[in-house]
DNA sequence: TTAGATGCAAATGCTTTGCACCGAT
DNA sequence: ATCGGTGCAAAGCATTTGCATCTAA
């Protein structure tokens, strides 16, 4: 993914907090979460120019969003090239993977259907070594 | 997936014609598509009834939701075991993919991130055969 | 009969928009 | 000086809920 610049992105304060709270949460956020996280720091923050950052970080290649469960849409910080999330049920962590592992489904499908994938969503779910470790010590498999 | 009993599930006459319609389209369809295709047969037919009957059949097991892009729940005729879709972008219709092929990517994980997986959501999106025989007729590969 | 289903309207709740003012470049 | 960004309030819209009325079983 490109980082466009069609138009300029100027760097407010505002900004410099939200990116700095998605940089370092490492997890999805709703518009909501970084409105409750930023509030204390900056009263005046209104609710429109949350999901209007995050719009435009999105749309400039600086996050990603996935829709959760209930409807709600959330974003976190990750600027590398396409790949997907694995999200610990626990924290809420998300660990990148590539996406090699899906050419053998494309193939098959091929093949079998006559279907021409062209673009693909994955998410996995489960729980990350971290969460492991600290729930039973030494399972790393 | 199970299809669920806890209480009975009366097979009215509403029911019989959004049932019907969702098993022969054969694809993912909005609540306001289901409306929108019913109207003219069910002038009375209200919208909550339509989102509880879709809510109720997924439930119960009869159907597979997902969501859009633009966020709203679309919903799918899928009676059977856990697997995942491949949509066409030109028809929309969809084809059953089973998920082997995500195993060796679950190993991987394991091995490299020590992230264990115990749920995932893949969506492949790209062209049916159908659809690819009438654009370019003998492409089949 | 009786618990479930339906229609209609009102209420939710996330997200978007209009607009006047503020601020980065 | 510009053009983008922000706050505030008012929409928008898909979805949910309350409630009185039907209806399958």
């Amino acid at each position: 993914m490109t980082v466009f610049a069609e138009r300029p992105l100027y760097l407010t304060a505002t900004r410099r907090r939200i990116t700095a709270l998605l940089e370092q949460e490492q997890r999805y956020l709703t518009a909501a979460a970084v409105m409750t996280k930023l509030k204390a720091s900056i009263p005046t923050l209104a609710k429109s120019t949350v999901y209007r950052t995050l719009e435009r970080l999105e749309s400039s290649g600086f996050v990603t969003s996935r829709t959760e469960a209930d409807g709600e849409t959330s974003y976190v910080w990750c600027h590398s090239a396409h790949h997907h999330h694995a999200i610990c049920r626990t924290c809420g962590r998300v660990t990148d993977v590539d996406c090699e592992a899906i050419d053998a489904l494309k193939q098959r499908l091929l093949d079998e259907a006559g279907f021409v994938v062209d673009g693909h969503a994955i998410e996995l779910l489960g729980y990350c070594a971290q969460c492991r470790e600290k729930r039973e010590p030494g399972s790393r498999k």
